[in-house]
DNA sequence: GCTTGTGAACGCCTTCACAGCA
DNA sequence: TGCTGTGAAGGCGTTCACAAGC
């Protein structure tokens, strides 16, 4: 890794990579000042090889013999993946899931600050939601521009999701993670990462008949 | 795929294949009765070469120059899931998350019961949350034996989620889908899957940067 | 003719093993 | 000596392309 160019970490990298980081900052919250591949590894729960290799795509940060500078490797990651701006998220659709996104404690802790939340149902607009109030999905452009959001959470059922990216495309709102038990289809530029919870639970059943 | 052995799915495949049944369910609803590789995949957001791959580690099921029985597919898909079995399920930490994950119409349409809610904090012990009410995690031994748990679902936010982890497996709950931001090591035998979602939001910040 | 089922090719990701360097 | 950084090897999963069969 020694070019000019700006490449593409693999995603797999990626996921690991914010792993690194939490066991970094829980280290740092330890009082270590150094650590190495081997117990930054068992912290992560990786192995150590994989773990320099991911790291070798950011450029040669630790010292050989010695190890890595805690805080200095996490600021590095941390840089690397964005975490230095503002991130500004709207939670679409505020039923249990939704409302339970808007409070989760670890989006903040990370610089995840959910701006707003919204729902197609009127009944539900106008209700208080933690500190922010339920708005009308029909206002979805308004909010986005008001809040200048970048992130969208997809916490709506089903048929509606699809519509939704597009309208947020258009937005150009270009980072979505939709809870929708559907694949959806994503326009050109954007980025969509998908949580099936029913998947997950069905692997773990077939798991457990198998096993 | 000829074997007379039974051999364990890749885990890829696992993923697909729920997504292929719920792609037959929609087909099926709509009235369909048989299908093709191709109309298939485009539902199921795969392309067909890898559906044909995947449905091979089942057997041939399918019509060489017609396509697949709808009902007939997703029936021996649905057996060899696992989803002809009754699994029932209980959630451990009755905060915003847990008391969401209890009532997600998504777990009970797919042959997922929660029967079971939790939490370590005395204040919340007998709210009801839906038709449950919260019991104490220190009855965790009873309430698993008394209502035949075996998916458990941790809604915890930190340190306690290994502890639980531990205790689950000695319980005899072998399948475990966890919340917690940290990475949790499992006994032998036992089956864990994980949903981060502070690392799905960074790895988003990062493709919006990089995009 | 049309669609399945599958060996072979390909590419990505992980693991190994060791050279490089404090 | 000890740990990083990395080329090479290995393994896994996807895509390709076509033979098999209705």
């Amino acid at each position: 890794m020694s070019e000019l160019e700006a490449r593409v970490l693999p995603e797999a990298t990626l996921a690991r990579l914010t792993q690194y980081l939490r066991a970094l900052n829980a280290l740092d919250a330890q009082g270590l000042e150094r650590t190495s591949s081997g117990v930054l590894a068992k912290e992560a729960g990786v192995n150590p090889s994989i773990l320099r290799k991911d790291l070798s795509w950011l450029g040669s940060y630790g010292t050989r013999g010695v190890g890595y500078v805690v805080r200095e490797l996490a600021e590095h990651i941390s840089r690397t993946l964005g975490l230095n701006q503002d991130w500004r998220v709207a939670i679409l659709g505020a039923g249990n899931l939704g409302r339970a996104l808007s409070g989760y404690a670890g989006f903040k802790s990370r610089g995840f600050n959910v701006k707003a939340i919204l729902d197609i149902d009127p009944a539900l607009v106008g209700k208080a939601v933690g500190e922010l109030h339920v708005e009308a999905i029909g206002d979805l452009a308004k909010v986005v521009q008001r809040e200048e959001i970048n992130i969208a959470v997809l916490a709506i059922p089903g048929d509606a999701a699809q519509d939704l990216v597009y309208e947020l495309a258009e937005l150009s709102v270009r980072s979505v993670l939709s809870f929708a038990p559907k694949p959806l289809r994503v326009p050109e530029g954007m980025n969509l990462r998908r949580v099936d919870l029913s998947t997950e639970l069905q692997i773990l059943a077939y798991l457990a008949v198998q096993g």
